[in-house]
DNA sequence: AGCGTGACAGCAAGCGCTTTCTATCTGATG
DNA sequence: CATCAGATAGAAAGCGCTTGCTGTCACGCT
C-alpha cells in the first residue's frame, strides 16, 4: 500500500498528530522533532493523503476556473492569469492549491455539472469567467449553485462576466467598448455598418451590439436588420457572415465583428471577395488578441485587459485583496485604432 | 450543517449504505427505494462529498491534464480535446469526472508541484502534454513521480511529448516535420536558410531544429551557425530574433520559425524591415494553428493533428481505447504548403 | 519547597462515505 | 410443508487525516 501518515510517525517516532501539525506548520513542534518528522517524509517519498485531509479538515485546496472555450486565447489568457494568481501560498500554511481550468464550451449544462462537481470536491474558490448565457432557468440555476457553494465557504468571483447577486464580479464594459469603436468608425465617415455578432443568447454578444447600436442611434443613423447577422465566436463564423452581409448589401463601408477571431475571418473573406481593407471596407475586432496586431493591415480593436482582470479576480479568490466596492468592479477597454479601419471610398 | 448521506437516508428511510448504492448504482436496489431515495436527494439538494467518498472508496474522479502555456491555443487545442474525451461517464457508474488543467508555465518546478497535488488527489489520470525540459535531474524527478502514479493506479499518457518508459505516449514526429518544411523550402531554390529556435533546453526545439538540420545535410547545404537563434514561444521572440538573423546576415531567403507565434512576428519584423514575403524572404511555421491561415500571406507550415492526438490520449487516459502497440504512438504532421513561401529572389 | 505557567506531545473522537458481512423476507422447489 | 436460493436492506468497520482536550515536563516565581 501506499504510504500512511502513520508509517510516518512510526519511523519518526511520534504519534500521527505530531507528523500532521510538522506538515501542516500550524502548532508549536519542537525543532529537533520536525526535523525527525521531516526526514522520515523524505524517506518514505510521503505525499499526504488530500481526500483524507480534505475531509477531515473540511478544507481543500482545489480551486475551479470555468471557462468558455478553452482552445481561445481569449479565455486562455484570463485563465492563465488567474492560475497565477492562485498557484503561490494562500491560506493554509504551505499551501499549495490546486487551480483547475474547466472547459465548459459554452454548454449551460455543463457549466452546472462543473459547478456541482466542484462543490462536490469543496472547493475553495470558484471563478467563472466570459459571458453568461441569458436563459432565465439556467440563470436560476446558476444562481442558486453560486449561492450553495458560497454558503459552503467557497469564494466565488465572475471575471469578464456580467454580475450576479451571488458573487463578486470583474465586469468588462463591452457595451462602452461597442459604443467607442462604432463612434470611431461614423467618425471615419462611415454610415453603413455591418455588425457580426456572437451566439444570440450570450450577454458579451448582447452588450456588444447595443454599444453598436447606441454609436449609431446617437449619430441619427438608422440601422438596417440586413446589416446585424449572428454567429459563433469563431473565424469560419466571420467568414460566412461576411459573405452573408455582402450579399445583402455590397454597398457596406465596414464590418464589425464581435471579436477579434470572428474579425480575422471577415478580412479573409473580404480579400477572398476581392475587397480591400481598408480602402473597400474597414474592419474592426474586439479584445485585442495578440495575434490582431499582426494581421494585415493589423485590426483596429479594444482592448480588454485580460491578463489585469483575471489576476485581479484570482487574488480576490484568494482572499489577498479586498473585493471591490459594491462587490463589482466594472473594467473599460481601450479602443485601439489600427490599419484596419479608415476613411470610407466616396459614393 | 451540509446535507450528508445521513440525511437522505433518514429522509428516505433507509440506511445510509442503501443511499450509497442508488447513488454508484452498483447493486440492486428495489426500484420502490431507489425512487424514494432519488426523491429525498432531490428535496433536499443533497451533493456527495467528494474528499469523503475518495477517501472510502480510494478513488477519485479528478482527471489532471499538463499543459506548458494554456494561453497558447497549441494546448487549449489539445487540452480542449482531451477533456471532451474525459468529460463523459468513465469507469464508475454515473461517473462525472472532473478533468482539469494545470498550467505549468513550462516551469519544471511547477510540473513537479502539479504532479504532486494530483498524486495527493489520488487523480484518477494524468495526461502530460507538449515538449519535456531536457534536464537529467529533473527528467529523473518526473520520471519518478510518473512511476508512482502509475504504481498507484492512476493513468499516466503523455500527449506531443517524446516517450518515456513509465508511460502511454502519443508523439508527434517532430523531427520529421521540420525536415519535410525545410525541404520544401530548399526544393523552391532556398540556400541561406536563418532557423528561429524555441527555448534552448527542451525536446521540441530539438527535434525540430534536428529535422531542419537533416534537410540541410541532405542536400549538402553547409550551414552557418549565425543563421540560429533561440528563443521562446511566441511572437515577440520572433520579432526579434529575425531583426537578429536579419542584421547577422542580411543575404538570408527564408526564415523557419519554431512555431506559428513566432512566424508571425518574423513576418511582422520582415514587414517593418521593408521586406516583401514571399518576394524577399519566405517564411514558415510549424502548428497550422488556427490563425495561420489568415495571415497574410498565410502561412507554410506543418499542420500537427492537436485535436486528434489530444481526443486520443484522452480516451486512453479513460481506458477507453487500447494503447499503441509498444506503448508508443507516432503522429506525422503534414506539410501545408501556403503564401509565406515561395522561389527566393535571384542573387 | 510549592506551584503556576508554557511548551510540547499524544489520545481519541470524529469527518462522510463505501463495502463486507449478516439478517430478513419472498417465492419457488421437491 | 419444510427448505433453499435469490433479492434486498442494514450494521458496522474502517479509509487516512485533523484537532480539541488531556497529560507531562522543565522552569521560574513567590
Amino acid at each position: 500500500m501506499t504510504v500512511t501518515l502513520a508509517d510516518v510517525a512510526a519511523r519518526a517516532q511520534v504519534s500521527p498528530a505530531t507528523v500532521s501539525r510538522v506538515l501542516n506548520g500550524n502548532y508549536p513542534v519542537a525543532a529537533s522533532t520536525r526535523e525527525r518528522v521531516l526526514k522520515a517524509v523524505d524517506e518514505l517519498d510521503y505525499v499526504l493523503n488530500g481526500p483524507a485531509s480534505a475531509l477531515a479538515a473540511a478544507t481543500s485546496d482545489l480551486v475551479g476556473i470555468l471557462v468558455n472555450d478553452i482552445a481561445d486565447p481569449f479565455f486562455g489568457i484570463m485563465a492563465s492569469a488567474i492560475q497565477s494568481e492562485i498557484g503561490g501560498p494562500g491560506g493554509r500554511a504551505g499551501g499549495e492549491r490546486l487551480a483547475v481550468v474547466c472547459n465548459t464550451g459554452g454548454s449551460p449544462e455543463r457549466e452546472l455539472t462543473y459547478l456541482t462537481l466542484l462543490q462536490r470536491q469543496r472547493a475553495a474558490a470558484v471563478v467563472l469567467t466570459g459571458g453568461a448565457v441569458e436563459d432565465a432557468a439556467h440563470g436560476a440555476a446558476v444562481g442558486n449553485k453560486l449561492r450553495r457553494l458560497a454558503e459552503a465557504g467557497t469564494r466565488v468571483v465572475l471575471c469578464g462576466r456580467p454580475p450576479a447577486p451571488e458573487a463578486i464580479a470583474i465586469t468588462f464594459d463591452n457595451r462602452g467598448g461597442g459604443r467607442e469603436l462604432t463612434e470611431h468608425l461614423i467618425g471615419l465617415g462611415h454610415r453603413r455598418l455591418g455588425y457580426i455578432a456572437g451566439p444570440e443568447e450570450r450577454t458579451t454578444t448582447r452588450h456588444r451590439l447595443e454599444g453598436h447600436r447606441a454609436a449609431l442611434a446617437a449619430h441619427g443613423i438608422e440601422e438596417d436588420p440586413r446589416w446585424t447577422v449572428y454567429g459563433r465566436y469563431d473565424r469560419r463564423s466571420g467568414y460566412e457572415a461576411t459573405l452573408e452581409l455582402l450579399r445583402r448589401d455590397p454597398s457596406l463601408t465596414a464590418v464589425v465583428a464581435a471579436n477579434d477571431t470572428v474579425a480575422l475571418g471577415a478580412c479573409a473573406a473580404l480579400r477572398d471577395s476581392g475587397l480591400r481593407i481598408p480602402d473597400d471596407v474597414s474592419v474592426a475586432g474586439f479584445d485585442d488578441l495578440p495575434f490582431s496586431i499582426d494581421a494585415v493591415p493589423s485590426l483596429t480593436t479594444v482592448r480588454l485587459p485580460l491578463s489585469e482582470a483575471g489576476a485581479r479576480a484570482g487574488r480576490i479568490a484568494m482572499g489577498r485583496e479586498e473585493p471591490p466596492p459594491g462587490g463589482i468592479a466594472t473594467v473599460r477597454g481601450e479602443l485601439m485604432v489600427r490599419g484596419s479601419s479608415g476613411v470610407p471610398r466616396v459614393g
